[in-house]
Parts: structure tokens; C-alpha cells; sequence
DNA sequence: AAAAAGTACATGATTTTTCATATATATTAT
DNA sequence: ATAATATATATGAAAAATCATGTACTTTTT
């Protein structure tokens, strides 16, 4: 087939990859009873807790409202907890409980391990290209996030 | 910030990498009208013109019975066409109409536009690697679709 | 050549996501 | 200090996407 002006289009490329590793991934996911909103959720919680739920939808990459909306629910299922800013009472920032925790760590285990089967795909040295040049082009994410939003965490 | 975990996580990378652009001419589409999943459709059938619903649905990432649906308001719309297929009275191959190039076509100028601007963040030897490693990667995709699915177009 | 199994696409109910806007609080300007 | 403006999150209606299944047709098996 001809696919001329897809196949060599970064974006396409780049969604095309992004869905296809995810979609594998998601897999185990569903399988172990966690929704790929909830993961997303929960693993940047994981890294970086107590963001402010604007700063936690910009990370994970999801709309302001429908991130209220995925914690209200891990709330619901104790994954999260939610606490008002004494600094600024209209920002909430978000914890994961040890419940969320004990539910995340295993699946991590499980990302790094599929991860690593992406990765055998490639030769090392693309590894390492690969994994460089998307820090380079992670940058201008970061630099919109520092002019949007400076305090991300709550310092309490 | 910390963030240990997710900056290296390749499929977290790529979702950024893919969001963050993805989203940038994304917003050019709106303004042009179009949505960005009739976009994904459109350009699809244009690489690839008489698609099956099935294939198309493959190749744009998205799942058949929405394909149906968005194939159907792009017939409203006159900007593809369905056709019987008459080997196979099940199939139906997808043509994108004059109607539908005449709005694609000046769109694929800016997306090549804006792919430029995206790679202008990065040095040649980097944009030759990024899109080289992405081709080795597509080819895990393109393997289940062989499987899937041999047939792809209508040659009738 | 029937029957059984499989495939392609459509459909409708359900769930998810978005969009516009409300509410509460903070900040800035007067 | 007050008014005006801006910001953080919540909310509910609307739109989009998914899921399970239906229908029509084909292929395979017996």
C-alpha cells in the first residue's frame, strides 16, 4: 500500500506508537481491575503526591474537570485522598494512600517489565537515542507548565 | 520535582510526546472546522483511498463501530463515499470524495508546517534518528495487521 | 449441500469525556 | 477597604466513545 504522506509523519508516527504500547499495556491493566485513566492518575501521584489537581491534570495529560471527576472516584475506592490548601483554600491537593500505593506498586513492577519488551525491539544505541531525543522533546511540555502553573505541590 | 518514575517511562514519553504536538495542530483542524478524528480519517483514506471500514479502522486507531459512525456523518457531509463491495457483499470500501480532498489537501500543508516547527527543536542527526527508530517501532503495529487482515482495499 | 463457524459492519444502550459555566476564594487595582 | 479581575475546582448537560450484541453475508466442516 502507498501511505505516503502517514507513514512518514511525526505525528501519526508518534500516535501510532503511543497507541500501540499503551494498548498493549492497558491490557495487563484492565486485567488486574485498574482503568488506564486511574493508572495514569495514580502513577504521578505516586511520583510526585500531593500535586494540586490542576497541576496532577496537566501531567497526566487530561482536562482539569475530568481529573475532579477520576478522583472523586479513587476517593470513593480509598486509592486517594483529597486535602484542602491551607495557603489557598480553593486548591485541593491529592495523596495516595497506602491503599493506592499497594495497588500501584505491583503494576509498576509489571510497566517496567513490558517496558523493557518494547525496548528489546530496538538496538541499544537506538535505546538510548530514542529515550534522549523524547527528554528533548519533553521539554516543551515543561516549559508551558512552568509559565501555567509554578506551584505544583502542596508544602504544608 | 521529583518524578522519577514516569520521565523515564517510555510509554509516558511517547504519550507526551504524541499529546503535546498532537494537541498543537490540533488546534490549527478546530479552526479550520475539522475535528481531529474526521482529520485521522480523512488523511487515512487519502494515503489510502477504498479502504474496508475494518482496515481503516486499524490504520486510524480507532474502533470499527465508532468508524462507522464518523464515516457516516463524513458521507453527510459528502466528504467520503461507501461502496459494496461486490467479492465480498459484507465489506464496504471507504473513498474519500473531490469534496472531501479539496478540504484535506490544504491541511496537509500545515500539518507539514507544523511537523517542521516540531522538529526544529531538534538537531538533524536527532530528527533522523526519531524518525527512523519510530519506523522500526510501526513495524510491530503493521505485523498485526498483516495478520488481521490482508486484505485492506476494495480493487475491484 | 447443509450446518456450523467465522467475519464485516451496524446499532442502541451505557459509559466516558468534554464543554460551558457556577461557586468559592485570592489577587490586583482603585 | 471595595470593586473588579483572576484563579481553582465543581457541576450538570451535551457530545463522543465504548461495549455488547444484532444482522447479513462467507467460509469451512461434515
Amino acid at each position: 500500500m502507498s501511505k505516503k504522506f502517514i507513514d512518514n509523519y511525526l505525528l501519526f508516527q508518534l500516535a501510532l506508537a503511543s497507541h500501540t504500547f499503551s494498548e498493549e499495556f492497558y491490557d495487563q491493566l484492565r486485567a488486574a481491575g485498574v482503568s488506564p485513566p486511574k493508572w495514569r492518575i495514580l502513577i504521578n501521584l505516586m511520583d510526585c503526591p500531593g500535586m494540586y489537581l490542576t497541576a496532577l491534570a496537566k501531567y497526566a495529560l487530561y482536562e482539569q474537570s475530568r481529573v475532579t471527576k477520576l478522583v472523586d472516584q479513587l476517593v470513593g475506592e480509598k486509592l486517594v485522598e483529597k486535602r484542602t490548601s491551607h495557603q489557598d483554600r480553593r486548591r485541593v491537593s491529592i495523596h495516595i494512600t497506602d491503599r493506592g500505593l499497594a495497588l500501584v506498586k505491583p503494576l509498576i513492577t509489571q510497566a517496567k517489565i513490558h517496558e523493557k519488551s518494547v525496548l528489546a525491539g530496538l538496538t541499544p544505541t537506538d535505546r538510548k537515542h530514542l529515550k534522549s531525543i523524547l527528554k528533548k522533546l519533553a521539554n516543551r511540555h515543561a516549559k508551558d507548565m512552568q509559565v501555567a502553573n509554578l506551584k505544583l505541590v502542596d508544602t504544608t
